[in-house]
Order: structure tokens, then sequence, then C-alpha cells
DNA sequence: CAACGAAATCGTAGTATCCGAAACCGTGGG
DNA sequence: CCCACGGTTTCGGATACTACGATTTCGTTG
């Protein structure tokens, strides 16, 4: 029975840590020039459509805990990238916003993973596609 | 226009670090009993089919780099999870191979991991996972 | 045999990540 | 009005991941 093709890695979840390091890995280095780690780069990349989010907000997209973030805020504000205001109704919450510095790091940012996003997906079908957005929600919501 | 299930990340790798982040987090604690980190379970998981693999192979798997396997490969070499044995047709290269013990553990993990994705994936289509994978190994050719 | 390349380890440094505790604020009950 | 409770963020401390450069050992080629 020729497994050339099925290696031995039959699990989903080992197949997606695997692709996970190995994207962040190209990501950090045709981002090398912003000179950010990959926490960093994908704060911003969840931040890049400009709306505004509070740390809890974001810790849920980026999958971290708010204190974890803190410390990534913190390098991204010194940067100046991001600034801390006051929340409108909920003067408990932080509003994280992109300073036009920032907007233009994080556009730099999407733009290099919808360009990487297009490379490996061009010559695949959106049947394909569409399943792997169906299985990684899956996934998300048994984990959440 | 609902746009309740569109949120608004329709960035595929954004979603894979998410996916990776929520899942991780599930299995570290529901593994807490064996009291590893993630990058040990990771080798572990991928050590599970018991054949031995020298440290470049393993971190071609893991997505990581020889040398960050080195100080993990030593917890687990100080815990009698694995042995590091000589190749046998090359003297350079470290075997990592499992321990009984390792065994164990190792067998532990992959039940974990197919039991939390047996929960994930039990509704899913067939066709929605082989297009995971499919998108999975783009991602991680683009990326070599 | 001499030179070059590959494999693994070690030392060093910078982050990431989480936990517990504290400070601040919003909400509901007396 | 005041108070207790829960949510939000930050800080301090501890552990571990990760990478880079240098080193050692070994295979390979000329």
């Amino acid at each position: 029975m020729g497994k050339e093709s099925a290696p031995a890695d039959p699990s989903p979840l080992l197949a997606l840590q695997r692709a996970t390091h190995a994207t962040l890995q190209v990501i950090a280095a045709e981002l090398a020039s912003l000179d950010m780690t990959a926490s960093e780069i994908n704060a911003l990349a969840n931040l890049a459509d400009g709306r505004p989010r509070t740390v809890s907000e974001l810790g849920a997209a980026v999958g971290s805990r708010p204190t974890t973030l803190t410390s990534v805020l913190d390098r991204l504000d010194r940067r100046g990238h991001i600034t801390r205001g006051p929340h409108a109704g909920d003067r408990r919450a932080v509003v994280v916003e992109l300073t036009p510095s920032g907007r233009t790091a994080a556009d730099q940012v999407r733009s290099t993973l919808t360009e990487l996003e297009r490379r490996a997906l061009a010559g695949l079908p959106p049947e394909a596609v569409a399943g792997f957005h169906q299985v990684l929600q899956a996934l998300t919501e048994v984990s959440s």
C-alpha cells in the first residue's frame, strides 16, 4: 500500500502546528525590516482593519491572555505604532488604536500576509479553502 | 446584513494562528498531569509512532531549529522519556528514541489529540477535512 | 590527506507567556 | 447613599521558548 503521499502524519493538530511554525518564520523573515516579533506582528495584523479594540478583545483575537498582551502593547506603544486611550462607555477598559505609523506598518503586514496566502492558495480549489476555514472554526470553537 | 457569522477575519493565516493558540491551551490543560510544556508535547507527539529520528528530522517535523530542540530534548531526557543514541550510518547524527515511559506519555498525548480532533470534526463533512489538509500542506510547502 | 560542509551542542540574549496581586471602575443590593 | 461583588488592566516575578554565533565531531570530496 503505497504510503508515500501520506507520510506519517494524519493528525490535523500536528499538521496545524507545523504549518503555523513554518508560516510564522517566513512572515517574520519577510517583515524583518519592521524589526518586530511574531506577537507584535500578530497584534498589528489584527488591528489592521483600523477598528479600535480593548485589550481583552485583542487578546481573544490573537489567542493570548490580556496579561500577555501588556508587554507586547508596551513595545508597540514605545515604537509609536499604537496608542492607548480611554474607552467611551467603560472607564475601566483601555482602547488600543493604530497611529499613522502603526497603520503603515499594519498595512505592510497585511499585504505580506495576503501575498503569502495568494502564493500558497493559488492552485487550490475554493472548496478546499472553505473546508480549511470550516475546520479551523470548529477547532477554535471546541477550544474556546 | 447579519455579519455575526463572518466577523472580520477572512485571513487564513490569522485564523490559523488563533486556532493554534486555542488548541494549544486546551491540550496543555488536558495534559496537565504530565507536567509538560507545549514544545515537549509537540516533540513527543511527533515521536509517538515509535520510529526513531534525528534531531534535524524532528526539528523539521515540529518546525523548530535544531538548536531550539536541544533544551527541549534535554528536559525529556532528564525525565526519562527519551534516549539519545548513536546513529547507525552517520556518527555525527544523534538518534532520538522513546523510552517505555516516554511511549506511555506519547500514547497519552496522542489519545488526547485524537479525542480533541474527534470532538471538533465530528459534524464536519470529510471534504472539509480534506481541504483543510490540502491548504495546510500548501502553506507548509510555500514556507519551506 | 587536506579542505569543506553537515550535525549537534553550548553559551548568551531577548521575548513570550502565565500566575498572583493590586488598582480602578461599573453594577446591583441594602 | 454606601457597600460589596465582578470585570478590566497593569505590575512583579518566574519559567521556558527561540534564535544566533562559536565549537566540536564527523562525513565527503578532491
